[in-house]
DNA sequence: TATAATTACTACGACAGGTAAAGTACGACA
DNA sequence: TGTCGTACTTTACCTGTCGTAGTAATTATA
């Protein structure tokens, strides 16, 4: 399972990401992810809602509310230019990251294994 | 530069990753990682420390002062078994953290870079 | 000789992101 | 009528990071 600390910090990123896809709202993009990632990664509903409030908060997506005559209201989120922008960042970032702890990270069989 | 938010959570594994190599103390380990990073990532003197107390209280870890006799005294640090272990385990979840983040990050010139 | 820089920490308080727990609200289905 | 699935919201708490500051000894520089 990924510990929380891990993922902190892309959570931002991964919503963004899908709402490049197109305009979507919390329990679908919720789905999303585990889909996605094969249950790998499960995104806990208050994170996510903390996540769009945060988003919403820095103009990189902006809300409305669905039409829906049936069921509860959605409210959708649609992805901002700065949003897009961010989000290219970040992809930028984690190419960085990846290299930066990979250099701490050793193969596996390399300090005895067995 | 890289957010702290990012990299949260791979601080101690980081620091467990230089202690395999050796015993080492703070001021050393912090330069090591400037220098093995190029500079690219410089953890802080208190998140250094901090994660000190954190591994040495989870066992990961264990101290005892250096033998100097000029100079303000050091104190070393040496991975225990369990500290080892946790590590490895890191490192697996790394590996699996990476494949998630990556499904959705997309390639940089995906969205119109230009 | 003074003082700045480097080494090697320690203490304190603030902040931000993640999370558990609980609740609200609606429709479908048995 | 009750439970399940959808779709959130609120609150309060925890943890890791970090800014700031201070201590203490040695070494470099003016």
């Amino acid at each position: 399972m990924i510990s929380s600390d891990v993922i902190r910090g892309y959570n931002d990123t991964i919503i963004l990401s899908l709402l490049l896809e197109g305009d979507s709202y919390g329990y679908e993009i919720s789905k999303n992810i585990r889909q996605i990632t094969d249950e790998q990664y499960i995104m806990k509903e208050t994170t996510l809602y903390s996540a769009f409030n945060r988003l919403e908060k820095n103009g990189y997506i902006e809300s409305y509310y669905g039409e829906e005559t049936q069921g509860k209201r959605r409210t959708y989120f649609k992805i901002t230019p700065s949003g897009i922008t961010y989000y290219k960042e970040k992809c930028e970032e984690w190419d960085i990251t990846q290299k930066v702890v990979n250099k701490f990270i050793k193969e596996l069989n390399e300090y005895g294994n067995n």
